[in-house]
RNA sequence: GCGCAGGUGGCGGAGUGGUCAAUCGCAUCAGACUGUAAAUCUGACGCCUUCGGGCUACGCAGGUUCGAAUCCUGCCCUGCGCA
C-alpha cells in the first residue's frame, strides 16, 4: 500500500478550544495550519470571529485567513480549490497540515466526499429565481430531474435553485452523489466539551469580545468598508446581532441574550454535522489529542 | 374600599358555547445539508400509548348546558384609575 500523506483534522464546536489545541500540536509535530472557517477568511472580521492574532500564532504559519473581502460571498469551492493549494505547499516543505475549524462544509469540500459541481453562482438565475416560492421551484426542478428532486429538501429555495442553477448552465441533471476516496491519509480528531462547560465558555468569551470592541469593529464595517447591513445580517452570529443593534433594532441587552442563545443553537448544528463523520476520534480532554496525532504519524502505514 | 381591565401550555400571545391539547411567535429538543454553510431548511414540543387511541388541562370552587377555555355565581390574584 503506498504511503498517503498525512492530514490531521481538529474539528469542534465554537468555543471547543480548537485553535490553541491546533497551535500547541503544529508546534510539537512541525506543522501548519490550515484554517477551515467560513468566516475567518474575510479580512476585517477579527473579534467577532476570534481570530488568532498573530502573536497568539506563535509562528506557526496560518492558512486561508484573510482571503478575501467581506463584501463578496467567498464559496466552498474557493475554499476547496485554496486549501487544496495550502496542502500541497505544506507537504512540499516537509510539514504536517492541521485543517483546524469548526465550519463542516468546508472541510467535507476539501477532505471528505462532498462533490462540488464544478458551476459557478449566476447571480442573474438566482434573482430571477429567487422571486418564485419554494413549490414552484421544487416542481420545475421535478420536472427537469426528478432523481435530484427526490432527494432534495423541497422547502429549501437555496439548495433548490442551486440545484436549478447546474441544470440549466449544464443542460444536464445533477450529478449524482458518489463516494471520493481521499489522496491523505486523515485523522479527524473531534473536540466535544460537555454541554454545561461549552455553554460557559461561549458566555464568557462573548463577554470578553464585547469588552474587546467588537460592537466598534462591526460598525467599522459598516461605516467605513461599506458593508450594508444586510450583508452583515447574512453573515450571522456576532455580525448579525450586532448590526441589529447598530440599526436600533433591539437593545443591547436583547442583543447580547439573543447572541448568546445563536451562538449555542450554532455549535449544536456544528455538533449535528460532525457526529456524522464515523471516522471522527472524539476527545473531551484536549490534552488527549497528542496521544492520537502522536500514533498516527509514527505507525504503520 | 369602589370602578375598569385581566388571569390560557416554559415564556409572549390568540381563541369568547361544539370541528381545541388549544392559531401564531419565542425558547427548547432532534435532524437535513451537491459553490451563500456563523448561512439556509425540516420535524417534535401537556402526560401515556401496542400509534388505533387514552388521560389530565385554559387562576380556584360551584352552577347552567347534550356539550364550556368560552355563559352564570362566589372566591383568590395582578395591573390601571378613583378613593
Amino acid at each position: 500500500m503506498a504511503t498517503h500523506s498525512k492530514i490531521i483534522v481538529i474539528a469542534g464546536p465554537t468555543a471547543s478550544g480548537k485553535t490553541s489545541l491546533g497551535i500547541a500540536l503544529a508546534r510539537k509535530y512541525g506543522g501548519e495550519i490550515i484554517s477551515a472557517d467560513s468566516r475567518q477568511v474575510y479580512r476585517g472580521m477579527d473579534i467577532g470571529t476570534g481570530k488568532v492574532t498573530r502573536r497568539e500564532q506563535r509562528g506557526i504559519p496560518h492558512h486561508l485567513l484573510d482571503v478575501a473581502s467581506p463584501k463578496r460571498t467567498f464559496t466552498a469551492a474557493q475554499y476547496r480549490k485554496q486549501g487544496q493549494r495550502a496542502i500541497a505547499s505544506i507537504l512540499k516543505h516537509g510539514k504536517v497540515p492541521f485543517v483546524v475549524g469548526g465550519t463542516g462544509f468546508y472541510i467535507d469540500a476539501l477532505l471528505g466526499d462532498t462533490p462540488l459541481p464544478d458551476i459557478k453562482p449566476d447571480a442573474v438565475l438566482r434573482k430571477k429565481w429567487e422571486r418564485r416560492s419554494a413549490p414552484e421551484l421544487f416542481a420545475m426542478l421535478q420536472k427537469k430531474d426528478p432523481r435530484r428532486a427526490a432527494e432534495i429538501d423541497r422547502h429549501n429555495k437555496r439548495r433548490l435553485i442551486r440545484a436549478l442553477e447546474i441544470i440549466e448552465t449544464t443542460g444536464s441533471p445533477v450529478a449524482p452523489r458518489t463516494a471520493r476516496t481521499s489522496a491523505y491519509a486523515t485523522l479527524f480528531i473531534g473536540l466535544r466539551p460537555d454541554p454545561a462547560t461549552l455553554h460557559k465558555k461561549i458566555h464568557d468569551r462573548l463577554m470578553v469580545r464585547l469588552r474587546h470592541g467588537m460592537i466598534a469593529e462591526v460598525r467599522r464595517l459598516h461605516e467605513k468598508k461599506g458593508i450594508s447591513w444586510k450583508r452583515l445580517d447574512d453573515l450571522g452570529l456576532e455580525y448579525r446581532f450586532v448590526s441589529r443593534y447598530l440599526r436600533g433594532l433591539m437593545d443591547r441587552n436583547a442583543m447580547t441574550a439573543e447572541l448568546e442563545r445563536a451562538i449555542n443553537r450554532y455549535a449544536k448544528r456544528q455538533m449535528t454535522w460532525f457526529k456524522r463523520n464515523p471516522d471522527m476520534h472524539w476527545i473531551t480532554d484536549p490534552a488527549a489529542a497528542d496521544r492520537l496525532v502522536k500514533r498516527f504519524l509514527m505507525d504503520l502505514d
